[in-house]
DNA sequence: CTCAGATGCGCC
DNA sequence: AAAGGGCGCATCTGAG
């Protein structure tokens, strides 16, 4: 057994102190008995994989990564490497996995939705009957702004740099466990110490039930939809792509025509171009406003002028006609060049196996919202003419259902500021935005009309249709802390009378005020807020002539954080809920593909037990979380993305 | 060449 | 003092 001892000095709660290190290398059934009988008074292990690129893609996708061997260190001084493939040594510790976790509670992370997807993938175990610490997360409660890297904390807060470790071929598997165990020890080792660090500053600051009963469960639950991927249609997506291709080609030609200021040249096919860049915004500015003297309609956030689709779509005149032709072309441009980039090819290449395995972060917003990359399925085109969404599917033989909360932030907001108004119209199914249109205009609508269903809802509705969109903008405005000043443009009044459409507001919704100065106050005494699960969310002072000072954006943010945070950790308990049920039916029945805020999108096995589920699923999420503004869900079934809403 | 900032745009 | 919260990403641009 190869053995390396190293004593370093390392910065432990602000001293500067001597540990002592000894990593070993597991080589033969021996060592690893060995090993057993070191760890098996504890009850905690941190863990981590080191894995190679499998055939079909790379050691980041744990469903077709190669094991290369994994670490465990269960004090933070001794770090084990446990290695199955490597240049230097090939072995079947794999089926020996199991046996380091006998007597084990709980299981320490730096990223579990990797390592325990690596675990379910690759050792046939996913470790989810064992508590889950996952420092990583711990530390984004801890401190959402700093980087979330293993070895940039560790140098952040123990002062001392990890090893660091060029993989040959970026492949773990074709580098020499000798030479690979003392860096893949160090990041067990190291994953312990953070655990250390962060779990008293966790309980000091009231996260533990956040961290190690939502948090740790629900990473889970993200582990196996990592796994689970989500179905493409290449064949559609190359259809799709074509189709675009030939509009934007059209969309240029009638651009050159109508604008003949364009400078253009002639390829050797005698294809026309023009010899401006469409995509450019610099060169678009020249063009539109001092070639063709169009009006500045907006500007951008630094003052320039806008060229985006909104300042085009405001070049009309009196009488509503475009100012110039090339206006809604460049406006179809803009529409077809973002399809065209963000949808087609990007998308094609990262299918594996007919299926796409993107990112969920649990650690990539402020307000504890999930973050989702490679490619961001939260941000799939909605109606769009060309269907993008119809290139999601369901498996063969599965249908797509896709469930969402209806009016969740205005709920969580009715709960938090405690109104009425809120509470009374959505627990008797009415209207908000008409009723408190209602209260605030003394609009005189029996309240029993607010109802929906109620035969004269609808008349109401059209007769008080412009107070309800004043009603209805200021409610939303009230989700994001907008002002009067923000809200005059959108309502085309003066600021003067926007500012008595707030005023009204929270005159009839006093409830509402109080609420937000709350938030306020909390700012101002304490530096942060904290949402119905305790998720805080932290604020820096600004300094300004010789001034200490809350930005005004940190009310706003502050107060959104108790709304869109508090609507994120619902979503963490309720499919926390969900798995649950998933995994007490026959493996493969449902499965979870993704999740979009206040969505969840599942594919189930298309028999006659579907309806059955369905139900099943939107009862666990109306009903898991409690509060005195009920939840309530919609679904819809179809063969794809587009089809299930 | 890489990299960061700006711009713009898709979604909840 | 600023003037709507939260994201990811393609693209262009200029600097090094």
């Amino acid at each position: 057994m190869k053995k390396i001892i190293k004593n370093q000095q390392i910065n432990w709660n602000g001293e500067t102190k001597t540990f002592q290190f000894t990593k070993y290398l597991i080589e033969n059934d021996s060592d690893f008995d060995f090993m057993l009988s070191k760890i098996k008074e504890s009850n905690k292990i941190a863990f981590d994989t080191e894995n190679g690129n499998g055939e079909k893609d790379s050691a980041l996708n744990p469903k077709f990564a190669r094991p290369a061997g994994f670490s465990i260190s269960v004090n933070g001084k001794e770090g084990f490497y446990i290695p199955i493939e490597h240049k230097d040594i090939k072995t079947n510790f794999q089926k020996r996995f199991n046996e380091i976790f006998e007597n084990k509670k709980m299981i320490i992370f730096w990223n579990s939705i990797y390592d325990g997807a690596i675990s379910e993938s690759l050792y046939n175990n996913n470790l989810s009957n064992y508590k889950w610490y996952d420092c990583m997360i711990a530390q984004h409660l801890l401190d959402a702004f700093q980087s979330k890297g293993l070895k940039y904390n560790t140098e952040r807060y123990f002062k001392i740099k990890q090893l660091k470790h060029n993989f040959e071929k970026k492949d773990a598997c074709q580098v020499n466990a000798s030479s690979l165990f003392e860096y893949a020890c160090d990041d067990a080792i190291y994953t312990y110490l953070h655990y250390l660090r962060t779990k008293e500053e966790i309980k000091k600051q009231n996260l533990s039930n956040l961290l190690l009963n939502i948090e740790g469960e629900f990473l889970k639950v993200l582990a196996k939809i990592k796994l689970n991927g989500i179905a493409f249609d290449i064949e559609l997506a190359k259809q799709i792509e074509e189709t675009l291709l030939k509009d934007k080609e059209n969309i240029i030609k009638e651009i050159i025509k109508v604008t003949p200021q364009i400078k253009t040249s002639k390829n050797l096919l005698g294809e026309v171009k023009p010899l401006i860049n469409l995509n450019s915004s610099q060169e678009l500015t020249k063009l539109l406003y001092d070639t063709l003297n169009l009006p500045v309609t907006k500007e951008n956030k630094s003052g320039k002028p806008a060229v985006d689709s909104e300042a085009l779509n405001l070049m009309k005149d009196n009488f509503n006609e475009w100012l110039h032709p090339i206006c809604p072309l460049l406006i179809k441009y803009k529409e077809i060049q973002k399809l065209i980039s963000a949808y087609t090819h990007t998308l094609y290449d990262k299918v594996v196996d007919g299926r796409i395995y993107g990112d969920l972060k649990d650690h990539g917003t402020e307000s504890g919202r999930l973050s989702a990359e490679n490619p961001n399925l939260q941000q799939l085109p909605k109606n769009d003419t060309y269907q993008i969404r119809s290139l999601f599917k369901s498996s063969p033989g599965y249908k797509m259902m896709v469930s969402d909360f209806g009016q969740e932030e205005l709920r969580v907001a009715g709960v938090l500021t405690g109104s009425p108004a809120f509470k009374d119209s959505f627990n008797q199914g009415k209207d908000l935005h008409l009723k408190v249109a209602n209260d605030c205009y003394n609009l005189g609508i029996p309240e029993e009309c607010l109802v929906e269903t109620h035969p004269q809802y609808k008349v109401y509705k059209d007769k008080f249709d412009k107070q309800r969109f004043y009603a209805k903008s200021i409610n939303f405005g009230l989700l994001y802390g907008r002002t009067a000043y923000g809200l005059a443009p959108q309502l085309k009044c003066s600021v003067e009378e926007a500012q008595k459409i707030v005023d009204d507001y929270f005159k009839t919704f006093p409830d509402v005020r109080i609420a937000i100065d709350n938030t306020n106050r909390e700012i101002k005494v304490k530096g942060y807020v904290s949402n119905m699960f305790g998720r805080r969310r932290r604020f820096n002072k600004i300094e300004k002539g010789g001034k200490s000072f809350y930005p005004p954006s940190a009310l706003r943010e502050g107060f959104n954080h108790k709304i869109q945070g508090g609507c994120a950790d619902i979503l963490r308990v309720v499919m926390v809920e969900v798995h649950k049920y998933i995994m007490k039916q026959p493996k493969d029945q449902i499965r979870i593909l993704t999740t979009i805020h206040d969505e969840i999108v599942f594919e189930i096995k298309d028999d006659n037990r579907l309806m059955e589920h369905t139900k099943q699923i939107n009862y666990i999420m109306q009903n898991t979380v409690k509060l005195p503004i009920k939840l309530e869900t919609d679904f819809d079934i179809g063969n794809n993305y587009g089809e299930a809403k």
